[in-house]
DNA sequence: TATGAAAGTTTTAAATA
DNA sequence: TATTTAAAACTTTCATA
């Protein structure tokens, strides 16, 4: 599918204020109404705007532990690699998990209550995979978190 | 301000999908409008619930490099944070930044539509602020990648 | 907490450039 | 082919019971 510059200027728009109405979005992109909302329904088509949510304040919520997870592993086997996988999508205190290139195999980002909460979801990960080494970082600080890409 | 289980039921829906009617919601959490409509303001004024947004396709929209970036500072002056800081929150292609305990300083997530770019970013952050030692590590597939808290 | 009515929004269809 | 107009269906918002 063929993006052009008033999709990603509706697109800038959603990221920004997902509430707003067709005629504030046809607005700001410098449109009306029914050809923005053609625009947004092929896109959700395709699969390009996805999961409409919203952005909680988790400290507010008694979610005050954030650690980055440097994990490597010595397995490097199929089955291995989807048991792992199954067992990082099905953790909901894992918010994001990434395959690396280099030295160091996955990076987790994990949300919990408390340093305890960590202990119990990283001893809970290790019997059910085998890992060679993990690194966790405790954030001191969210300085910035969105998921608006650069468009 | 006090959240209770009715309350965090209907945090779970707007996380999970927060297009749906009042009354889709309503019905999810087992009340009707008018208490979800009150519960839901509440939140909004006291800031647990934040931008509504949407989800994209970082792929489809040509962002195909994700780095995670660590870096370790000689500087820990003030003066220097606060630059630093600002340096961060103004570049789009930092998507999350967190400073961190222990050995590491600062841990940066970065979303670029190439390595060049990701190189261009890198030049750019340490025209403006020192850094002592900085680690890309790049992501070779995204495993998980959700905003959702574990309520 | 529930009802309901006014205001506003989305969605579809027909008309027009 | 894409945009504007128009109107029906639905949703939000808020006053009142």
């Amino acid at each position: 599918m063929k993006i052009d510059a008033t999709d990603r200027k509706i697109l800038r728009e959603l990221q920004r204020d997902a509430s707003q109405s067709l005629d504030e979005i046809a607005k700001a992109v410098g449109s009306s109404k029914t050809p923005v909302w053609n625009r947004i329904r092929k896109m959700k088509e395709a699969g390009i705007i996805g999961t409409q949510t919203v952005l909680l304040d988790a400290e507010a919520l008694g979610f005050e532990a954030c650690f980055f997870v440097l994990i490597r592993t010595s397995e490097h086997e199929a089955d291995w690699q989807r048991r792992f996988l199954k067992a990082l999508r099905e953790r909901p205190e894992v918010l994001e998990a990434h395959r690396l290139a280099g030295d160091i195999d996955y990076i987790l980002k994990v949300r919990v209550k408390n340093a305890r909460a960590y202990d119990a979801f990283y001893q809970a990960l290790i019997s059910e995979v085998k890992v060679h080494n993990v690194t966790a970082l405790l954030s001191m600080e969210e300085i910035k978190n969105t998921v608006a890409l650069p468009l």
